[in-house]
DNA sequence: ACTTTATGCGTTTTT
DNA sequence: CGCATAAAGT
């Protein structure tokens, strides 16, 4: 293959930095200015340069942003990235604890817990210790404040104290105790949520230095992107690793910090000059997306924010339009006008694929998902609940999970729970019975019948028969063969009786299960599960008209991604910025990054959407205040067109 | 008395 | 979708 020509196919900044010489590499890459295409073209360097690709290590949030460098990477230099240790941080964790899980007292076929599974967990011990009440902080809460806890590397017992400073009926000590109870029970169904995973990797390297001394090796490089959404875990991850061969090659951009409520923290790239001495450092400012006026928009907004790497975002583009200002009544005048405008983007010429609404939170775009699907036009929308963590997919793979971990109690007791007249208190009962392990021997299933109700058995016994014909052949199938027969013996009738979208939910049941029949072993698909978003599922979508669909998504969801138009719902405070986010210290400089992250998607015409009223708690009207995004922008930057009545 | 089941309502952001 | 509440079932 020829050798890549780098100085023709970058500009000169993304040039510097791909033949950046080894050591600390910092690059500040601000929105749209090619920090993909410079992370592939180091990635291809260095490949090129002769260097083993398994001796690579590439970290990134998402497995998209993973997987579209490493086909362009491919693309670059053929098929010598192939063993390339690519991917999240939290599969990189699993790839190497699958190896390692035992040295920490975890069977190495431990479960993931995603967050519905943590809520339940959670939401148990509340109850067994007694704490759950009108004031006591709901699952949801604990969990944020336990994972705020793990992944800042800060004491439980100080944020919850400061947390809860202002509520009297609040006891910390409780707090702690769910959360010791919580941890103690994790370890008994031989599970591990994602904060533990990315925990238990820096555990593992901190007590076994053998390990720990075979990984710095094996890594000669470390590629890291979006570094300013790492937190204190992974970001003593990355340092331990790259402690040997000091090649780390870090990309990000401070003003697109967005994910601090999550223990993120972008002083990591602040502070990466100071703790890593003779780094160089790049700046990517050249930005080659959006046209000026969409620039000038998101220049004058992130102005706002002190605490950040100063750097302004040059447009190569020629002069287009400046980016409007819509006043709407409400919110389904805003659904109205979008669609209106839709339409006529459409027939100047615009894509339906190269549109997007972009929105603080996934209830604000109800009215329009109303009028869209009135209108009959089709959208995609990467909705809040993830693929995996529906119900109905939840429920076949709890087969799966209980039969390879027979002491997985959550995937038992959701077994149990769809037989009639069996609930959470007769389920927690007969795993009690069983001893805490279920392991589909004879007397384990007579036990279980015993202990049911009259109406229950009938339907336990197709389950029964379902496991024994399973577990006839315990090592030979996938997990689709454990899936198939659970539907077939059971859960299809189940489902008839049980949703109203059946149908829908069958064909997600039948896709699943195709996709399940790619993997080596149920343990290899039970892991990919738990660690991919719907985001990720959802990708190459066919599209109906050649036109492709428009797309609905969180601001969150959008970071990457570019359209040539966007729009943005609810611009009043309250809804964008968020009520919640006002009361947290350094919570509006964080929407308003969010809000730079939303217009630098956009590369032809952004519109900001701003409502005048909303509907209040108790379905009176509410008057809406321009949200301060909009008031900052200098009028001359936008225009205000004229809404007649839609 | 204790559990399960039906129904109506409100939602920050995610690996 | 989860949660609270109220009604029905064992």
């Amino acid at each position: 293959m020829a050798l890549i020509d780098y100085s023709k196919e970058l500009n000169e900044e993304q040039c510097r930095a791909v033949l950046a010489p080894d050591g600390p590499v910092l690059v500040i890459a601000a929105a749209g200015t090619g920090k993909t295409r410079t992370l592939t073209y180091r990635v291809a360097h260095l490949v090129e340069r002769g260097i083993d690709a398994r001796r690579i290590l590439l970290l990134t949030f998402t497995n998209r942003a993973a997987r579209e460098m490493l086909d362009r990477a491919a693309k670059l230099v053929g098929a010598a990235v192939g063993g390339l240790w690519g991917g999240t941080f939290h599969h990189m964790a699993n790839r190497i604890l699958r190896r390692h899980a035992d040295k920490l007292g975890y069977g190495l076929d431990y479960t993931i817990l995603d967050q519905d599974d943590s809520r339940k967990l959670v939401k148990a011990i509340s109850e067994e210790l007694d704490y759950a009440g009108k004031h006591f902080p709901k699952p949801d809460v604990l969990l944020s404040l336990y994972g705020y806890a793990a992944s800042t590397g800060e004491s439980l017992r100080v944020i919850a104290e400061e947390r809860f400073k202002y509520h009297e009926e609040i006891n910390p000590e409780h707090v702690i105790a769910v959360a010791e109870a919580y941890e103690i029970r994790k370890r008994k169904l031989n599970g591990m949520d994602f904060d533990d995973m990315l925990l238990n990797v820096l555990r593992l390297f901190r007590q076994e230095p053998g390990i720990c001394a075979s990984y710095q090796e094996q890594f000669q490089h470390i590629l890291v992107d979006e570094y300013q959404d790492t937190n204190y875990l992974q970001s003593e991850w990355v340092d331990l690793m790259a402690a040997k061969n000091r090649n780390l090659f870090v990309v990000g951009d401070d003003f697109q910090s967005i994910y601090s409520w999550r223990g993120a923290n972008f002083r990591n790239i602040l502070s990466f000059p100071e703790r890593y001495q003779g780094a160089s450092v790049f700046k990517l400012e050249t930005n080659y997306r959006s046209v000026p006026e969409i620039l000038n928009v998101a220049n004058a907004c992130i102005a706002g924010n002190p605490e950040q790497f100063q750097k302004t975002l040059r447009s190569v583009r020629e002069n287009y339009k400046v980016p409007s200002v819509a006043v709407l009544r409400d919110g389904s005048a805003q659904a109205r006008y979008i669609i209106e405008q839709i339409a006529r983007l459409k027939r100047a010429g615009y894509k339906t694929s190269e549109m997007a609404v972009l929105y603080r939170s996934h209830f604000h775009a109800m009215e329009l998902q109303m009028e869209l699907t009135r209108e009959r036009m089709p959208y995609v929308i990467t909705s809040g609940a993830r693929f995996f963590e529906q119900a109905h997919i939840k429920d076949v793979c709890a087969i799966v999970r209980l039969l390879r971990n027979p002491v997985d109690e959550l995937s038992f007791l959701r077994i149990m729970e769809f037989l009639p007249r069996v609930g959470r208190r007769s389920a927690a009962k007969i795993w009690e019975a069983l001893g805490s392990r279920f392991d589909a021997t004879p007397q384990a299933l007579e036990t279980v019948r015993m202990k049911l109700p009259a109406l229950a058995r009938e339907s336990w016994q197709s389950i029964e028969t379902v496991i024994t014909e399973i577990t006839r052949d315990p090592e030979g199938a996938g997990a689709e063969a454990y899936m198939e027969a659970f539907v077939d013996g059971f859960y299809d009738e189940y489902a008839v009786e049980t949703f109203d979208n059946y149908s829908r939910r069958q064909e997600d049941i039948q896709e699943l299960m195709n996709y399940a029949s790619q993997f080596a072993t149920p343990d290899d698909f039970l892991s990919e599960m738990a660690l991919l978003s719907n985001l990720d599922a959802e990708d190459d979508k066919p599209t109906d008209d050649g036109k492709g669909v428009i797309r609905l998504s969180t601001i969150h969801q959008a970071k990457g991604l570019e359209w040539k138009a966007v729009f943005v719902l609810w611009l009043a405070d309250g809804m964008f910025p968020s009520a919640k986010s006002l009361e947290v210290p350094g919570g509006v400089s964080e929407e308003r990054r969010l809000f730079y992250v939303a217009t630098t998607r956009a590369k032809d015409e952004l519109f900001l959407c701003v409502p005048e009223v909303r509907r209040g708690k108790d379905g009176g009207t509410q008057f809406c205040i321009t949200s301060r995004f909009v008031e900052e922008i200098p009028e001359k930057l936008v225009s205000r067109p004229y809404i007649g009545f839609v």
